[in-house]
DNA sequence: CCATATGTTAAAAG
DNA sequence: ACTTTTAACATATG
């Protein structure tokens, strides 16, 4: 489910409703999710302390807790969500799918809570997750990652495809190139740039840069604002059978970067026009 | 049982 | 040593 729109609405969520609240209790006993620290080692260092700024970069949040407390470094993998519970029981689930989510009193399915944080005076935020791909640890480092996706500008957009001849898709979901873009979203700016997935990054001329660089800026930006990746004009046409919505051609099917992408036929050739 | 899944990364290959 | 590709990870669902 998470994809930089998905993640930033998460991290939104933390910084509406989960600051400023004491930390009572911590519940870390999954050392698959808080890999590699043991149990009881984030409940040491985060109780008796407050969250007290949220921040993202490309699909990784880290939560500050202010004074020498530590930086909670939170990634949603390929299924997590965040969870917050108010003081009053009820849950808060945040944006799913571009649909709002209502406060509601019946929670997930506890057995996919794989990380807690149970505050004073009631309340919690928690790493919901079926696939258990998440990961909660201490000081993360958000260094290694490259621009996120929807600051990138475009000399360095260049800059980055220029040094590798992967296929352009390849070196888009490459993390430690541009941080954000994952397989749906990269599908979706390269038929909005009228690219073809298979491209070597390198050989991409002026033109089709600017065409890359605009197309991420806007898919980007419009799946923030509409609620997630779900949401983009290609997303529902990834499939055996469907046609580009602009032009009716058949649309293609492979394994690019390691994930299956769809892409149209006709204007997505591999030979630019 | 088989294939697929919106992410990351260690290991293998080049 | 660096880059690129593949497989594995844990789990659910069709």
């Amino acid at each position: 489910m998470p994809e930089l729109p998905e993640v930033e609405s998460a991290r939104a969520l933390i910084e509406r409703s989960a600051l400023h609240r004491t930390i009572e209790d911590v519940d870390d006993a999954d050392t698959y999710v808080c890999r590699p620290h043991a149990p009881g080692q984030l409940k040491d260092a985060l109780v008796g302390h407050q969250l007290t700024a949220a921040h993202r970069r490309g699909k990784s949040i880290w939560v500050e807790t202010g004074g020498d407390g530590p930086v909670l470094g939170i990634h949603l993998g390929m299924a997590g969500r965040i969870h917050v519970v108010g003081t009053d029981g009820l849950e808060e689930v945040g944006p799913d799918y571009g649909r709002a989510a209502p406060r509601s009193t019946t929670p997930g399915k506890p057995e996919w809570d794989r990380f807690t944080i149970v505050f004073r005076g009631g309340g919690a935020l928690r790493l919901f997750d079926k696939r258990r791909l998440g990961r909660v640890r201490l000081d993360p480092d958000v260094d290694a990652l490259g621009p996120d996706a929807g600051e990138v500008r475009e000399g360095e957009l260049h800059e980055l495809l220029s040094r590798s001849s992967a296929p352009v898709k390849a070196r888009l979901l490459d993390q430690h190139a541009v941080a954000g873009i994952g397989n749906l979203l990269a599908d979706e700016v390269l038929w909005q740039a009228e690219i073809s997935p298979r491209r070597p990054a390198d050989e991409l001329d002026e033109d089709e840069t600017v065409r890359l660089h605009r197309a991420l800026r806007s898919a980007v930006r419009s799946a923030i604002r509409k609620g997630g990746v779900h949401t983009g004009e290609i997303v529902p046409h990834r499939g055996a059978g469907r046609h580009c919505p602009r032009c009716g051609a058949p649309m293609s099917r492979s394994t690019v970067g390691g994930r299956t992408t769809w892409w149209c036929s006709q204007e997505q050739a591999d030979t630019p026009r």
